[in-house]
DNA sequence: GCGGGTCAATTAGTCAGACAAGATAAATTC
DNA sequence: GAATTTATCTTGTCTGACTAATTGACCCGC
């Protein structure tokens, strides 16, 4: 009935459903999947497709198949919670308060200990990079795509400016929750505060080589996007009680 | 030639055999791959196993394949480097030493932040179950399986106690390269500086909820295990050069 | 009655061959 | 020479069969 992706691999789409089934708790843990040939009868594909679509999951750890036994639904604590595709699952439904806690957590862990390094070691063509699009993020705003586009240009240069390819990836994997997150935060809530000062300000102290500022900047940052983010699911959340009772 | 698992499935066996020999620039990125019923052949299997084993690689980031395009090499910054799988098939061959400094950064940033957390939220269990992976430490030493098994068993404890899955499967990502790395280590320098009168100074501070102490020696903790590693890095580095002189 | 070993049933794993769909590159036409 | 059409090449999907491994039940001996 969801209007599916048009041209896109069945297996690559079975994966998603799954997947989603799965980290929305729809398939618990311990749980063991149908067999293959019952599966793929159930979603009108052959067993082929619902093969490539379980070693998919099987590589992000979510399943684990053996002979005789089947396929089963590994234990969370399994689960490559990094994998930016799995992030993007978890945020199809609306994601838990204590996992969202989690992941600011993270952030404020990793992301102002970039800024502290890449404030040091940016170069200037990059530090130009972040200007403009710094600018197009000012031109645009968060509702607009394009602005939100250049907002995540804006992080992933401060990540790149760091030299380290462990802090992209992960930082990738964060900016694709992230990006569910934004879009979750816009959709409850027109008007969050304006995030735009604090992005100028850490410019600056990126401009001026300056590490302190930079990382004081950036937990601000984060601070901040956490209370807004929090006040929307607490919204979300109530909202979905008054149309429940 | 070399001992394949007994009993494991072609197409996993096939996964990391492909996977090893992208990561170590065999297959370089943007290098489109054979065709895959040319590429069965060469492997001596069929089609369904060359083409599970790709989706294993395509779901960690590795590969990409697009009808008539073919199946080919993606960029190195779009791979999840954080995939526990991935980055154990990054230390098959000699880990570069950027790479390597990566991922003593990264841990330099993410591991004291989460000893300072666990030291106020790990319960009386957790820290129970850390002094006796401490003791199993002290027991067998480093060189030991069981005492490496120990090692881990503390950090991840450590690491269950922040309470934060994000933590736990970001560390269990590092944990499995530390785990080739301190094989690595091992492998070329029989006796490192001795670890353990930091892991029980650690221990102390987390025993003492002290969050600053546990993120001071949780610095020196890395800090000495990247000498270690650096060392052993350029003392493998000589050896090649003068057994090809 | 209980423990261990044996055997059969079930399920993932693998194989072969075929056709469909789509994208690229060549050929053709204007 | 450029745009359009055609050819073909590769992944995607399907079918149906066989293989092999694991599990769970059964049976035997203690």
């Amino acid at each position: 009935m969801a209007a599916e992706k048009s041209t896109r691999p069945a297996h690559s789409s079975l994966a998603r459903r799954l997947g989603v089934a799965i980290v929305t708790d729809h398939y618990p843990p311990g749980e063991v999947l149908p067999g293959e040939i019952e599966f793929a009868e159930s979603f009108g594909v052959s067993r082929s497709v619902i093969r490539e679509a379980l070693r998919t999951l099987a590589a992000k750890g979510l399943v684990e198949s053996r002979p005789k036994a089947g396929t089963r639904v590994r234990e969370r604590r399994d689960w490559n919670l990094l994998d930016p595709e799995l992030l993007g699952w978890m945020f199809e439904g609306a994601p838990s308060l204590p996992f969202v806690r989690s992941l600011f957590q993270l952030r404020m862990i990793v992301e102002p200990a970039a800024a502290e390094i890449a404030a040091v070691s940016r170069s200037a063509r990059q530090l130009s990079a972040m200007g403009h699009a710094l600018e197009t993020m000012s031109t645009y705003g968060f509702a607009n795509e394009t602005g939100r586009a250049a907002d995540q240009q804006f992080h992933a240069l401060i990540l790149e400016a760091t030299g380290n390819e462990l802090l992209v990836s992960l930082s990738a994997s964060i900016a694709a929750a992230v990006h569910w997150t934004t879009f979750f935060k816009f959709r409850h809530d027109k008007h969050p505060r304006d995030p735009l000062p604090a992005h100028h300000d850490l410019f600056e102290a990126l401009a001026n080589a300056d590490a302190v500022a930079a990382r004081e900047t950036t937990i601000t940052l984060v601070h901040q996007a956490q209370l807004d983010m929090e006040a929307a699911i607490k919204l979300g959340e109530r909202r979905a009680k008054d149309s429940s009772n």
